[in-house]
DNA sequence: CTATGGCACGGATT
DNA sequence: AATCCGTGCCATAG
């Protein structure tokens, strides 16, 4: 009801115009590209303009000629970052010119929009030219756990290469999220994350033998003959179990995308970004650039023809044309307001989050969706649809949900992360509720403790028994 | 007695 | 209107 402010120069004509441009908002670009293909089949009124590529970076351009990237100078710093809505185009031809040659761009093209996509976004610039076939290989075989259940001999015999460089590919591959993907067995899995995990925060001693020797006992929950192989008590085995239950899972495909460890056992699908952000420049104070994905490349819009042919058309066909047109139109304009918002939305939020987006979660700004929607005179809503769903991947080319930025706790949390992880004797939550005073966090002892447990860490008296 | 987890309440957020 | 989140109080374990 209160969109009316939304966009100066579009206004919501009608209801229907109204109701449509919610909906779109809270699609992800990867639903919006259905209807969007959906629709051009469907409905002839439609068009789909193909538009020229920018021959520097090969983005697709909209309207506006010049590439809005290639065309600002590289030297200035300006806190506006450069933003835009940009077409998906092929992410991996753009980075390190991947897609050159021709073989190959056929292999990775081949890849399943899904798991492997998305690992791959994250590997891609640390991949060596030479092992893209071999990680390909890798990813193309995952099963649905994200396990890999063919032999690497197998792949490395196919490629005629050695044993060990299919393994530098796998681990590379293990230390992308989710973690431990593409591991041989689900033992293997998780000792992968144990690693990655004990370089964050101290973990409990006997963790990897456990997995290691242990596996059985643990999954069968015999924590007495656990405790016994690991020469500790049964409790203390106990304990040691929850710690490997909580924090690390052995199928990571099943697992919850993103970092965080909310847990969220319902589908967890691995998504694209809908909001790509990139430094234009190496330099410190380097403009952001920021694309809000468009699902079509080209221009939409309607076919003047078929406006022209409306009057001549028999009258038994005229209604189906004319509710052609009007829903073309209606499609067009929902999109421009959807655009409009995303832009206008990510516009503020960037330059809020700066320091978060460069330097990580510790700088975020605790903001609520309340306090934006006031910022940009929209109506609260209009912001939970925009954020709902949509994923962003920052520079560093991580993918994580938008509604990441709006959590009231991760930077109090982090710092809770970073005084748990220089500690010297375990500190009790009394204890680090007042560190964390003096950092300027003002939070109860029970809060820490709920903070705690949701970054999976152990109790204090527990944690004595930790760190190898 | 201290450290923690459970439950539940009230205010904020969605 | 429904949900989430920080907190206080209390029971329990060490």
């Amino acid at each position: 009801m209160l969109l009316q402010r939304q966009s100066p120069t579009l206004r919501p004509l009608t209801t229907a115009h109204l109701a449509q441009t919610m909906t779109l908002l809270e699609l992800t670009s990867d639903e919006l590209r259905q209807k969007i293909e959906a629709s051009l089949a469907s409905n002839p009124a439609l068009e789909l303009l193909d538009t020229p590529h920018c021959p520097q970076c090969h983005r697709i351009l909209h309207n506006a000629e010049p590439c809005p990237v290639c065309s600002t100078p590289q030297n200035p710093f300006s806190d506006d970052p450069i933003i835009f809505v940009s077409p998906q185009w092929d992410f991996i031809s753009r980075e390190n010119n991947y897609g050159d040659e021709g073989p190959l761009s056929e292999e990775w093209s081949s890849l399943p929009e899904d798991l492997a996509t998305f690992v791959l976004r994250q590997i891609a610039p640390e991949l060596a030219e030479a092992d893209r076939p071999l990680a390909a290989h890798i990813l193309t075989s995952l099963d649905e756990d994200g396990l890999l259940r063919i032999s690497l001999f197998e792949i490395a015999r196919y490629h005629h290469v050695t044993l060990e460089r299919i393994q530098e590919v796998q681990s590379l591959i293990q230390r992308a999220e989710p973690w431990g993907v593409g591991s041989s067995s689900p033992q293997q899995a998780l000792l992968v994350q144990l690693e990655i995990l004990s370089e964050i925060r101290p973990v409990p001693e006997h963790a990897a033998r456990a997995i290691n020797e242990g596996l059985d006992f643990l999954s069968r929950h015999t924590y007495h003959e656990l405790g016994r192989l690991l020469g500790i008590s049964a409790e203390d085995a106990a304990q040691l179990a929850s710690f490997i239950s909580e924090n690390l899972n052995p199928y990571p495909a099943r697992a919850h995308w993103g970092p965080g460890r909310a847990d969220n056992p319902t589908n967890p699908v691995y998504k694209n970004p809908d909001i790509i952000i990139t430094c234009l420049n190496e330099k410190e104070n380097t403009p952001l650039v920021v694309e809000i994905v468009s699902p079509y490349a080209g221009s939409l819009r309607i076919n003047p023809l078929f406006r022209k042919a409306l009057n001549q058309v028999p009258a038994e066909n005229a209604a189906q044309w004319q509710s052609d047109l009007d829903e073309a139109v209606l499609l067009v304009k929902c999109l421009q307001q959807r655009n409009n918002t995303l832009v206008r939305l990510m516009q503020s939020l960037v330059i809020l989050q700066r320091q978060y987006i460069m330097e990580g979660n510790a700088q975020l700004i605790p903001i609520t969706r309340a306090r934006l929607a006031e910022e940009l005179e929209v109506h609260e809503s209009t912001i939970s649809r925009a954020v709902a769903d949509k994923a962003v991947q920052l520079p560093n080319r991580k993918i994580e949900p938008l509604s990441k930025w709006f959590d009231r706790s991760l930077h109090i949390r982090t710092v809770l992360l970073e005084i748990i992880a220089q500690e010297v004797k375990p500190l009790s939550d009394t204890q680090i509720a007042d560190l964390l005073v003096e950092h300027g966090f003002s939070v109860a002892r029970r809060t820490v403790a709920k903070y705690r447990a949701m970054e999976g860490i152990l109790p204090a008296r527990l944690r004595q028994a930790m760190r190898s």
